[in-house]
DNA sequence: GATGAATGAGATTTCATTCAT
DNA sequence: CATGAATGAAATCTCATTCAT
């Protein structure tokens, strides 16, 4: 029985990851407004009604695809310190950050639209982000103080906004030379 | 005669000015799909047909917002040069694009919001904003290359990357500390 | 003035006519409600408004046309007769018939397709129509009569039902061979 | 499982039948353009969106009812030859006929009305009454040739149009004396 | 008389959501 | 759990009609 219910709770976590797959992609593509939960039910070979089984309605659906997908993309990016982070290591950050960014080009898309989007009420997955955020934002500060930098942290607010200028244009811009501009990104900042 | 078909071609344009400034105000309010025809025709005070005997269409009437709006704003920065732009006149550059952002806050949230969305024919807009923004790349270039930096493409490339997320961050960011940035960039990059 | 008065009522007359010649081709070519108040007025060369100086409504024009374009049509055929018709005057009045067809087609195709809107208040348009049409329908009566015909208002209303089918056939169908028909009907039935 | 979907697949075609027949009274009641999509589906007891489940829109709804009407009114009427039609048999086509137009008076209001209806396209819906109609046509040319006629093209394109025309009087006339009419043809022309 | 900008009721269509099966 | 037919609110757009000029 335990067992059955286990895999009872595997398939629906699975299911349920199919579903978010599958609008995330849909909304990407189409944004949000647009795409249909009929879009996307079809985009995962399942019936309309399903999605309602997991999700409370469209909207809730969005905002956990990007609170969730934000955990799981930025969540993981503190990890090692022993306190002091080396030049070495940054870097390696950065890098980490910008190929989260080049394979998951939906989830930063429907991310970007969402945070653009005024109507939506964003307080809810602002709140998960945000503490996921923090962390990973304090981590560069200390890197700045280890700097010696005069202002760390409107350093880093300028530096997580380029960050973002770059990010925004590489996903909308086909032609944009992200590799090129890592590179003086890198031999111009770090 | 002629004088009363000037007259009435000037309120004419005066009421389709009207229609737009209501509506870039309430698109950049509610977002371009959940703001309705009834919404900026109650915020311009006029009936809700009146929007059709101007602009074909609620995407038309955006896009020419969006159009005019950059034709408008970005069109005349390319003025004053003999030919060499020195620091001074880049930093005056930067002041005025900052000043342009600052007091045209709904339009740009409305100009970024419309980049990022998916649906949306941006063809004809697109073709618009680009010969208009043309002329001010290739000034910047120019400038770069006065200042023989190595690739000045990619710099400048690099360069509307800061800006766009230094923008994007102060619009939908109330706590962003603009004025501390504006600093760091002037110190860090002019 | 009595001279200025009656040019202005000609040229009201004039104005009122041109106004229902362009609704007449506008309607039989688009349909009564397909067909809009602007493209009448775009057609006749005049204001939008100017329409509602000569005419109640829309669906006044149109049955202003149908009752004086029927009157103007059919009017005048019960006119020669010395009471006892012959063959000949009889055959000369179906042509006649076929003649105000065949050089009006516009009319007659808004004249039927009036006919079938189920929607529409026909009641005034009908009255004229029955007053024009009585003393036609009487006159054949009375030829059919004089044949000796055993149920002469039967034989009537047969003969105009075949008329109608013919012209209807005629107008709505490009390849109708109506000369071919025409010449079955008179060694058939006169 | 297959015993379901059939069952389901029964409940679709059924209430796709019940909508076209409560479409076709009303077209036939209000006209086309006057009737609207909810008077349908109030006639029809469901609620307005529902009509798009089943038809891609309104004027798809119309097209289908007046061919597949036309189908199953006129698609039987070829049946019984053996090659040679008898004077009786074309008397019972004929008398079918009446009958088929005196038991689906709205269908034929509704069929008559768009054929004159300018708007609209009936490329498609004419090509399915071409098909369905033209053995038809044939039929009875076979007959006026077994019957020795001179011309039996012109004879049956008369003839078709002596029908129309009664069929469109009785249609729109309540008075029209349709039995004393069948008969006066039955003498005449059989 | 003539104009055409303005009105606003009303039509078609879409789609998130529900719920009986 | 899964399905998809059904719902009905709401959006865009049209157009007959009015009226100030």
């Amino acid at each position: 029985m335990r067992q059955n219910k286990k895999v009872g709770e595997d398939a629906k976590a699975q299911k349920r990851k199919q579903i978010m797959i599958a609008a995330m992609e849909m909304f990407a593509q189409k944004g949000y407004h647009t795409c249909t939960i009929s879009d996307i039910t079809k985009h995962a070979g399942i019936a309309k009604g399903l999605v309602y089984n997991y999700f409370d309605s469209k909207e809730d659906l969005m905002l956990k695809i990007v609170a969730e997908g934000f955990t799981l993309l930025i969540g993981g990016l503190d990890a090692n310190s022993d306190g002091i982070i080396t030049k070495e290591e940054f870097k390696n950050f950065v890098d980490l950050l910008f190929k989260k960014v080049e394979s998951n080009k939906y989830y930063w898309r429907l991310y970007y639209s969402i945070l653009l989007q005024p109507d939506i009420d964003k307080e809810k997955v602002f709140k998960t982000i945000e503490e996921i955020y923090q962390p990973v934002f304090q981590m560069v500060v200390d890197y700045y103080q280890s700097q010696n930098k005069e202002n760390p942290v409107a350093e880093v607010v300028l530096w997580q906004s380029l960050l973002d200028g770059i990010v925004l244009n590489y996903l909308y811009n086909e032609n944009y030379p992200l590799d090129e501009i890592k590179q003086v990104v890198y031999q111009k900042f770090i």
